[in-house]
DNA sequence: GCGTTCCGGTCCACTCAGTGGACCACAGCC
DNA sequence: GGCTGTGGTCCACTGAGTGGACCGGAACGC
């Protein structure tokens, strides 16, 4: 559905903020040209911006092209409730590493997808496709099942009334059958994914709950699903959110209402 | 030293910027009036670019006031060569933190001072002063002293002729001391800290160096002075940082340009 | 050699987005 | 009542931002 007002293209800011989402995680250097390209502005334009981005250290000028700046990492890194949360939640993630010495994720709720703010792991990680400050659908992912079991009512309508792409061949594409999985989740208090977002890859995740029970995140392990069993490690896993959502309750800090 | 171009006062884009910046890691919530205060600039304007931030995920507006947003957080993850740097780093603080179960740290050289880019501890963690995202000096901590000892002379000069602030009792604030300090670090391989930044903590660092000798980082381990022994892990640091480089260098991954 | 097409970067007259002083409504407080 | 703080809005003026046109160079094909 398209905004109410059709997003100001015309204000700096709106520049600004379009030049700098039109960067990629994977993209190592980006040339004007291609910036002009992406945002589809007036080359002049980028060219003005991306120099007083750089001044401001949001942006970093190589040989390649533009990259995002130190001054971005920063500031995002200030960004208060994901901090303290993650600061929390490490020493359980740890936890949960010592007994698995599989991938430990961290997630929160992001509009209807995971976006992924902290990860541990050892050297012989399974190749999971997520990466920090990346993002993931809600529906084929075990912390996404546990943050959407715990969402809005209208959040969950949303995503099962919406397009669920068939990632896999074992990805629950059926509105009805993902519903009762959500009510197994609340009823378990872990979500499960086998094979579900990639192929090769089990996991299985907790909630992180508020005084109200509104997710606040999520910690998932996941390991190659020819030698990880999730059903092994729920209480593990159950223990370490549980324990982040208690010392964050000690701490007083409430889901914030959602921005935007 | 001022400056030579004055930064520009007038651009939003620098407007924005000191809006964003003013935001410290202690508050929760930023009032319209504070931030006015902060920044200096006019009510209108403050209000206008952050309603403006606030639509771009930037700020978030709160009952007390705006704080960063998670835009902002996910835009700062996507900063490339930390985001590198951190995968590969963190198995190999994880190796540190089972060996010696206290905080492990990793930060990058960011003008004359370190930036913290990782963090990772348990339940019982001594109470260091760093945070993710935060700032401490070069010359007394252990990641600072290893940066510095594989600096620029030019960065070296700069610390040493600057103002060097006795921030503990311990603290070296003699510039031909510390100059034979970095002299040793590059000989040992490790950089040490006796409750130079803040009483009660000791730590050791070792720095990641690319092909030319030029760190990209340092890793470092801190613990309480009463119970952990620095030059007891000095091996395991200095593997750590080691094998953090190597892995990087088979990635091609060398140290750009400094930006500005 | 020459033409073509890409690139990053600059110029500068026009104009509309951004400005900011003045203002409003409200909540405490004395 | 008056005073002082807050968050938020209004709107006529103007200079910051715009962007089409333009460099100079590099890499191609012929």
């Amino acid at each position: 559905m398209p905004d109410t007002r059709p997003d100001d293209d015309r204000s700096v800011l709106s520049r600004t903020m379009r030049i700098l989402q039109s960067f990629r995680a994977e993209d190592r250097g980006v040339g004007l040209s291609e910036l002009t390209r992406r945002t589809g502005l007036p080359k002049a334009t980028v060219h003005r911006i991306a120099q007083d981005l750089v001044a401001a250290r949001m942006l970093a000028a190589t040989e390649r092209g533009y990259r995002l700046g130190r001054g971005l990492f920063e500031l995002g890194m200030l960004a208060a409730p994901e901090r303290s949360l993650i600061e929390v939640a490490i020493p359980f993630m740890q936890d949960l590493f010592l007994r698995t010495h599989e991938t430990v994720h961290l997630g929160i709720l992001e509009g209807t997808e995971v976006v992924y703010i902290s990860k541990i792991g050892g050297h012989r990680q399974a190749p999971t496709p997520t990466r920090l400050g990346g993002r993931m659908p809600l529906y084929c992912t075990a912390i996404g099942k546990a943050l959407l079991a715990h969402a809005p009512q209208q959040i969950v309508d949303e995503v099962l009334s919406g397009p669920l792409d068939r990632r896999t061949p074992r990805t629950v594409v059926a509105p009805g059958l993902l519903r009762g999985q959500l009510e197994q989740v609340v009823e378990l208090g872990v979500a499960y994914e086998y094979e579900e977002s990639m192929p090769g890859i089990a996991c299985i995740a907790a909630a992180v709950l508020d005084a109200n029970d509104r997710p606040l995140a999520a910690i998932s392990v996941a390991g190659p699903s020819t030698r990880f069993r999730p059903d092994k490690h729920s209480t593990s896993v159950r223990a370490a959110a549980a324990g982040t959502a208690s010392i964050l309750a000690r701490r007083r800090l409430t889901a914030l209402p959602d921005e935007n």
